[in-house]
DNA sequence: ATGGCACACGTTATAGCATAACGCAATTGA
DNA sequence: TCAATTGCGTTATGCTATAACGTGTGCCAT
């Protein structure tokens, strides 16, 4: 019951962190996340920043800057665009809620057109987008 | 000649830092503020944070989220949209330049929409959003 | 098999970003 | 005048992130 959820090709410290982001409701520190994994002998910063590292290489986790804290991707495999290697997307987009941390990733074509239109535009080379809303989800705005 | 860009309504302190960041060739930390203020009396973190705490609700100041620093608001008052009060814009967006720090500006009616869409399909409530496109500049990417 | 390479890991120390909590001074407006 | 508000200065602290070093392991070309 309740098995982690391990992607094999992962070390064991990176299953460690992302099994943590997993389990998590909403978004995590760093340090929370080390504080999680003490009992897992987890006792420096750097072992769960190396291991988000990947993770976030990888696509299975997300940064969100406005918040320096990470969450697990949402996706799963057989979404919409660019699953050409079985993962990938386009751009994500956050929705952070202030109140009760929930976090809604989602896509949006027509807003990744309309950032890539405007980058080719100025000749700009896009390496990495972050596109976040925080306000209030659904119930907390009730 | 150079004479400081001053708000009247600005305090000591904000247009200090207003003009530091006005001067500034791209995004500046608040430490790195904070050192080019020491000569005018500037002494602690706290006195270049709440200056620009305060820059940022004026809408003279952003915050670049995933760069952890500031930057002097790029438009001018005339702007297109929202202009009720003198000053006021929906959503900027952000291109940076991972090579060289210039940072440029800009604004999307249609990206803006299209997020609010989403955002009310959701009944999610938008406090603040942010959007930051990482990258090579036109002259970077050569 | 062995030497070299790439990579993950562990540890200590340090750097960089941000705020808590206190008290004082100036301004405003009832 | 008094109270409320706002800005200011200071000290201390907490949170976020990386530098620099060394170890161990697996791989595979020689």
């Amino acid at each position: 019951m309740n098995a982690p959820i391990v992607n094999p090709a992962l070390t064991k410290n990176q299953a460690l962190v992302f099994d943590a982001l997993n389990r998590a409701e909403g978004p995590m520190s760093a340090y929370t996340i080390l504080d999680k994994l003490r009992d897992h002998g987890f006792r420096a910063p750097l072992q769960v920043y190396r291991a988000l590292d990947k993770l976030t290489e990888f696509g299975l986790v997300h940064r969100l800057e406005s918040l320096n804290a990470f969450v697990a991707c949402a996706h799963r495999d057989h979404e919409c665009c660019g699953g050409a290697h079985g993962h990938g997307h386009g751009t994500v987009a956050f929705a952070i809620c202030e109140s009760c941390n929930q976090v809604i990733e989602f896509h949006d074509h027509e807003v990744d057109h309309r950032l890539e239109d405007w980058a080719r535009g100025k000749g700009f080379k896009p390496a990495k987008t972050t596109i976040e809303i925080r306000g209030l989800c659904e119930k907390c705005a009730a």
